[in-house]
DNA sequence: GCGACAG
DNA sequence: ATCTTGTCGC
């Protein structure tokens, strides 16, 4: 299959993408949670050069919450068509992420998903989580390590971001570093906050869910393969020293 | 025209 | 995100 991007890429058009965000971002539901939280799914893609193909690992890691113990981990190679833009994020992670996240909804309830990369916290309100929430239909929240849009300011002790008027994420700061909060689907702002909160370890700078998905995928790097990637499927991460 | 710009 | 040398700090 060393055509499988060819037709993708050429049907990929970035100004329908774009008017595509501004249409699903009214269909956005922030609301608060309605059941009890009993676990959360980490969702990371890392990349790595394969036969001159640009190959994505996108790992999925359920952690119980609050207890924040790993219940499952899957990952998922494939090669991707869609080049990196500003903004338009989504349309080359959900290559990945889309039949990762498939695969394991079949079998597992999922709750809650966190997502690396900005929510609402977007220039069209539509950023990667909100878009993977609103697929799936799960509660979501965006967790991004640098800013995308908005200005930040001091409300109430708070670091929060602001775009067009509105409140469309927060800062937290850990002893690290700093990470951007935003909702993504079906979650207020102050429920992320809390929940991304209740996960950050003492000395990490990314909740348990996120900070796992992306060291493991890192790791799986080595484990790419021609093999693997002529036979795409979801597969079972086995985490012996793995994290 | 210039700066900003998730992963 | 990845590439990539030296350098700073614990």
């Amino acid at each position: 299959m060393k055509t499988y991007c060819r037709e993708i890429s050429s049907r990929f058009n970035v100004s329908r993408a774009i008017k595509a965000q501004y249409i699903l971002s009214k269909l956005l539901i922030l609301e608060a949670l309605r059941d009890k939280i009993e676990t959360i799914t980490g969702l990371d893609v890392s990349y790595v050069r394969l036969d001159n193909r640009e190959v994505g690992l996108g790992v999925a890691v359920i952690v119980e919450y609050p207890r924040l113990k790993v219940m499952k981990c899957n990952y998922y190679i494939r090669e991707v068509c869609i080049p990196y833009i500003p903004g338009l994020l989504a349309f080359r992670e959900m290559e990945i992420l889309a039949p990762l996240l498939s695969n394991l909804i079949e079998s597992y309830n999922i709750d809650l998903l966190m997502v690396d990369g900005h929510g609402i916290s977007h220039p069209r309100g539509f950023g990667i989580a909100s878009h993977i929430g609103l697929a799936f239909n799960k509660s979501s929240i965006g967790v991004a390590k640098s800013k995308l849009v908005g200005r930040e300011e001091f409300i109430g002790g708070r670091r929060l971001l602001v775009h067009d008027n509105k409140v469309i994420g927060a800062i937290i700061e850990t002893g690290k570093g700093r990470i951007y909060v935003s909702p993504g689907y079906k979650i207020t702002l102050e429920d992320a906050i809390e929940i991304v909160r209740a996960t950050i370890k003492p000395d990490s700078i990314l909740p348990e869910p996120l900070r796992l998905a992306d060291s493991i995928s890192r790791t799986l790097k080595r484990e790419v393969s021609i093999e693997k990637l002529e036979n795409p499927m979801v597969r079972e991460c086995k985490l012996s020293t793995l994290v």
